[in-house]
DNA sequence: CATTGGGTTCCAAATAGTGAAACTCAGTTT
DNA sequence: AAACTGAGTTTCACTATTTGGAACCCAATG
């Protein structure tokens, strides 16, 4: 497991939002003793951590089980920050039109502490999922966003997210390496996609390609996911051209989304 | 009870979530002249805490525009958050049913803090919307959900709530007192609904019911959206039973998946 | 080239945070 | 029923951290 060693240097604050973070990581509402035990904090102070979150609606407590699980004032701030940080409201138009054209699953995804982050999602064809989806981190060393963004990753960004990936190998095609990663990372960077052939789960592929800022920058990526019983590898590997013209498509939104410089005289 | 006055009064952490929320407000990257000026903080202090916040990723510096805006980190933990502590996931099914049936705008929404903070929501036919729904808040009296949450809060935090709303006209059947609305709350309790007709925004119409757990509490609030140039009074009042049951549905899911108290023996 | 005003840094004072240990209180066990 | 246990809570003397007024930097402005 990682440490999520952020910069402890942050003071009461840092250490706070750590805890948070720990209590976010269980997936379900937990009870003092066990944060404890993964806290690696005095029981004094944690408990005055919990408290405040608490408080502060951070955490919600629950008073009946005593346990203590992430707090709605975060869905309130993170409708902002999705709004406001995310790829995703400018990527709306053209993530609309290349799940429409495709008909597949169609996911964007941006690189958070080397991690995966997805910020939104088409469904082939579904109601909606919200944050079920919206939220969600994955590994990045075996998924297609996960790659393509980690392939253009400058080399010290790159040395410090392959050291938080855990290298689980989840089916037989997974890399289990940072050698072997590396060395499919300088693939992808040569074609300008990712592919995820099973890597992450038995019969899901998928294709990816980096979005990159004007300077170069990886901000972020988007996929089209297929089943392998439904999608041949020719027939995803046809998909590289729309998806990287998505790609393309949204870093240009972005670029002018986020310079406009033309501050009018 | 505990006093749920959130205020500065938790230490440096308290203060910094404070200036977050604050940013988060602004709804737009901000500067930090116009966040000092709103923050009531002296401008070191102020300082510090916007490094730490961004420096923990829950606020996104943008370098070349010199502005703060919420961080992914809040992606991330409210997708936890969302999962875990709101209603959605266990009104989920219901939610779907509703939507299907009536084919009309579903949402599902809990009190925060005085205000009505959405938490899921299905589109009358439609592809996704994401957060740009879930998380968002609006006023509670005006609106079909809030009013029916408000309608069934227990006095001493009616009156917080009340305090907290702004009143403003938003169109010409708004309530703008506080007496006008406790009024129209006796009235919702009594019918065990709330309307809310153009009171938000002229020609949108709603109805609503509130989610009431075993012990009578209100935990949050259903509701289905209408045009008033598509659907009459009438059709629209014809709903009242589907929400309702719709609501008491919820209610019931919430309390066995709160309480399985049954631990087996 | 003086001035303004965002933005950043400094540093002595004082406040706020720290955590070992003691305590409470169910729910055991002897 | 007394002793024990372990989760959760409170205390308190110590001190590391936070604080914020003021000085500073520097690009833009007059």
């Amino acid at each position: 497991m990682t440490t999520p060693q952020r910069e402890t240097s942050d003071g009461t604050v840092g250490r706070t939002l750590a805890v948070l973070d720990l209590v976010a990581e269980f997936g379900r509402p937990v009870r003092f003793a066990e944060i404890l035990l993964k806290a690696g904090l005095p029981k004094a102070t944690l408990y005055r951590f919990l408290q405040t979150l608490a408080r502060q609606d951070m955490l919600a407590f629950d008073d009946t089980r005593q346990t203590y699980a992430p707090g709605m004032r975060l869905v309130r701030l993170a409708h902002s920050a999705w709004a406001q940080s995310s790829l995703a409201p400018v990527a709306q138009d053209v993530m609309d039109r290349l799940a429409r054209d495709i008909g597949q699953t169609v996911h964007l995804a941006q690189l958070d502490n080397g991690a995966v982050l997805y910020v939104d999602k088409r469904n082939a064809r579904q109601p909606v999922e919200m944050f079920a989806q919206s939220g969600k981190v994955g590994p990045a060393y075996c998924t297609g966003v996960g790659k393509a963004m980690l392939a253009h990753l400058p080399e010290d960004r790159l040395a410090q997210a392959i050291a938080r990936q855990s290298f689980h190998a989840h089916t037989e095609h997974t890399l289990t390496t940072p050698a072997a990663l590396r060395q499919e990372l300088a693939r992808i960077r040569e074609r300008g996609y990712a592919l995820d052939d099973e890597e992450h789960e038995v019969g899901i592929a998928c294709i990816a390609a980096p979005i990159l800022s004007g300077n170069g920058r990886v901000i972020g990526a988007i996929s089209v996911t297929t089943t392998t019983d439904t999608t041949s590898r020719d027939q995803l590997l046809a998909l590289a051209g729309p998806v990287q013209q998505a790609a393309a498509q949204i870093a240009a939104a972005a670029d002018t989304w986020r310079f406009p410089e033309h501050k009018q005289a």
